[in-house]
DNA sequence: TTTACTGCAAATATTTTGCAATATC
DNA sequence: GATATTGCAAAATATTTGCAGTAAA
């Protein structure tokens, strides 16, 4: 193992998603390497949503702590697996996955791509009481698509001559 | 244009559907080509969902109208664009794509990913009267992650001896 | 006749896998 | 010491693109 205290800490936490992490490769005979807790780490530490290659930038860049493309995978099944990560396929993006919190609504806008959380409680409490025939429901998610408050207001500027481009799909941004 | 007088009648079709790919056909200055009409034939002779790979399989083997890749991706697009289709990626699966009908709740199964469409008035009333804050909603998907009554059976068999796999990702078929 | 479309093959992008070296337990 | 994990490179999968020939308008 690579030493670094802070990672090594981390393992000990008391950090209740650590915990769950810990418990989680206990219970499957799984290893506890510092590159799992250095993308838990990294996780816990990111707010919104980060696609493979953002997180492994961030590891890199952010925590200074280099993993392989294949163990940013495997780490984020697990993470997904053990139900602290969630993975989202928004139209016209790359897999964006965030932490598993309390349930909300993405509205994601179709010109900036931009994806932002609501909370929803009303929904919530929709969706709490309802059942699904002959169904046993894990979880759920809500998107919606639409335009947000600032590609409106370009697009109204636009029509008095500026033009703006939708993005295409997201370019990747290798080293 | 491959001559063929059941597509070449659909272009001629009254129905709604057609009418509706003909006018963003006209709008746009695209060309009405017997690829386009024998793909938007065979969605809407298709129901639930299907992936690319299905729909040109379908293309091949039931309208017998052979397709290049390229143009399904591209035709696809289209009918995306014009509000005919929907793309949806749900957990653990490839792409589908839907024929856009009544707004419905769709159940995915975590252990067979089957994928139900189920009718939910309550729902779209709740999303009808919805407004989010500084967001223009175009259109919302609503997906509910879960357990089959068919897989729970099974899973119920299985601790009795009968062991089950979950299947990983979906495997080409490739003619 | 002009220009959009198709099909092919090659290029990209994304994710998975085999394997040797290494670290965890 | 036994074996799970890592990183790398290669393979598999999924999607896009360039281009020459073809067809729609």
């Amino acid at each position: 193992m690579k030493t670094d205290s802070h990672i090594e800490n981390l393992a000990d936490s008391t950090n209740p998603v650590v915990r769950k992490f810990n418990d989680y490769l206990d219970a499957h005979n799984l290893r506890k390497t510092a590159e799992r807790y250095a993308i838990l780490d990294r996780i816990l530490n990111t707010n919104g949503h980060f696609s493979i290659e953002e997180l492994q930038q961030m590891l890199d860049q952010v925590s200074g702590f280099r993993v392989s493309r294949s163990t940013v995978y495997n780490t984020v099944e697990l993470l997904i697996d053990a139900k602290i990560l969630r993975r989202h396929v928004f139209e016209g993006m790359q897999a964006q996955y965030e932490r598993i919190t309390l349930p909300h609504t993405h509205l994601i806008c179709t010109v900036c791509n931009k994806v932002k959380e609501v909370k929803d409680t009303n929904f919530a409490a929709f969706m709490n009481a309802r059942r699904f025939n002959a169904f046993n429901t894990d979880h759920y998610s809500l998107y919606v698509y639409g335009v947000c408050s600032t590609c409106a207001r370009k697009s109204k500027r636009a029509k008095h001559g500026i033009k703006e481009e939708k993005p295409k799909r997201q370019q990747k941004t290798k080293d």
